[in-house]
DNA sequence: TATGAATGAGAGTTCATTCAT
DNA sequence: GATGAATGAACTCTCATTCAT
């Protein structure tokens, strides 16, 4: 009976080695090589959890953001506050979280484009529970009076276009990011009822 | 009496080959081969004129957008109309630009990011004309009431950021590029006296 | 109380599976991974049986034709018919059977001169009960008064190489295997009394 | 003005490597490495002939054999003695060519086998002039009374088979070649007038 | 006995770069 | 100045084989 290895446990090891080898050496200097070095497994191993290079990097850019937004369905994220005061709280946090993994969303966008995946469509994925929240949320401060009347789905489109804008500009325009968040926030500010 | 070769001119013919094959082939297919193929020179001519292929690509970026806004200051853009109109129909023909380069400003972007060169300076560097055109431009639209008395340089500064923002849209989320545009359209709407 | 595994049978599945391997992929795709799969053990478990690949298929050569020509000697092939009708029989039967197994063949040709074995030897090992069975048969055909009276010996020295020839003729020029054997069946003819 | 190197002739030199290095480590062995150590190149410089090893293989297998028969309708292999006289030395002949080149003509069958190329159609481009040259001194040798009047084409093409034939026993069953040849020869015997 | 895990050796291939003419 | 020839370094990937359980 030989050892049993999780084998999702190390295509996660192997993929987060992955990123953080993009972090350090850039998509173009990344290799097998040192992803394997990495994380401590020769060359060859790797090909015992994936089939190729891009195999890796697909499973990267996948998973690293697989539940990106789930956590703002938990109860610690629930009724502390009203609607309006949660929506900020938010899009604030989603915002800290993006400067603070500024370095692999720069990653994640290069190899999605440069493997040519249809990063439109992954986002979309990725955000579509997030947009459905929001939603909710928007409606009941709406209903609540703290949010103006306006098309939900078009003020939810902006929210998450802004959001994106900022992880677009802290990944290729560093200085300006802090504009765009504040832009962003007086647009929320805008919506208070 | 050795042939005179004007040595500007070939890097011009080089980098300018080189930029079209960024567009055509994106950058991790970018190699010296087809740099050399497409300018119809030898591979190991192009190193008459540069030192390695990053001294090629680094060349490429940096003066592939040298002149990009100079076109604004020729008289056929000037004295057609009210100031107002003429910011509109500037931005306006910027972002056309822009939807006609997309290629070549995706992989301006994905480029400079690669070869780890400061994006925000450089863009700094190439826009700094145009901020100075625009400033001018709102300042005599505000003296002839045609446009809102508000911080120019705030202005000015956040026109920039839109067009950028359209530009990496263009490049990484095409289906919402549209929609940034109307942000740009509506928010320069809103600053009309 | 270990189970007891009878080794024999053992090899006997690994060096049937890599038969099948062969037929299917041919020399050259070979390896121990598809031998492993298609007899339903790991990879490692052949170790236990074989010290190497080759070991598996110097095996599977030799071993693969072992009891190649016994049939004949079985009761139903005897004494139905005269001996000149039975050769005839015989013949076509080997025939009819190498063009059943014509992958087979050739691969094991192939992998037989790849692995530098002795085919000469091996062919001789295999086909020496049945020269003799057709020595015998044709000595009791010639009794009969049914087969000409030649040198035994060179008559069926000739049908074994014409046997071979037709299967590598199968092999290797598939069109022209009808041919050889025609020119079989009509020097078969020629030898009846 | 650079060194010039013939293409055609590199080509030569390196396929020519190529077989002998076959004849060498047979099929299976050979790789680009020994080919180019053999012809004192590095790896990498074969690839500037060729675009990767199986077209190596390819034109060595083409090339190897393009003027295989074309010696005999020069002057020296004509009008020397009788048409069946010249029948019989020029299938010794061939015989003796393909005795002196047996390791090439197995490699030859090996790696066309492998590359799955189309033996029996190469085989035919090579013979159509030999089938040509023989039908026509056949035709003579009837005429002039040497040679039986029977169907030229189908001796002919017994002729072929068997020299096909002996080249096959040669590669894969050397010691039965001789008998093979024998064959052959009292074959060319039977049809003398 | 059986087998998952791991790997070293080596294959084909690409490409920037140097050299000699 | 221009360029064919040549190559070393490095890459992805395969596979037989060993090790530890």
């Amino acid at each position: 009976m030989p050892k049993k290895i999780d084998h999702e446990e190390r295509k996660n090891l192997i993929f987060r080695s992955a990123l953080r080898v993009f972090g350090e050496y850039g998509y173009k200097e990344t290799n097998l090589s040192l992803i394997a070095q990495e994380c401590g497994l020769s060359r060859t191993t790797v090909y015992q959890y994936f089939s190729s290079i891009d195999d890796v990097l697909h499973y990267a850019v996948k998973a690293g953001t697989d539940s990106l937004f789930e956590r703002y369905t938990s109860p610690e994220w629930q009724g502390t506050c009203g609607p309006f005061e949660l929506l900020q709280r938010i899009i604030s946090d989603i915002l800290d979280r993006a400067d603070e993994y500024k370095t692999e969303i720069t990653n994640f966008i290069l190899v999605m484009k440069t493997l040519d995946m249809d990063l439109d469509e992954t986002i979309h994925h990725r955000t579509v529970k997030l947009k459905l929240f929001l939603s909710r949320l928007i409606r009941k401060g709406q209903t609540e009076g703290e949010i103006k009347q306006t098309d939900t789905a078009d003020l939810v489109g902006k929210i998450i276009i802004l959001i994106q804008t900022y992880c677009l500009h802290l990944a290729f325009f560093e200085n300006q990011a802090k504009q765009v968040r504040e832009l962003l926030e007086s647009y929320i500010l805008s919506v208070k009822a």
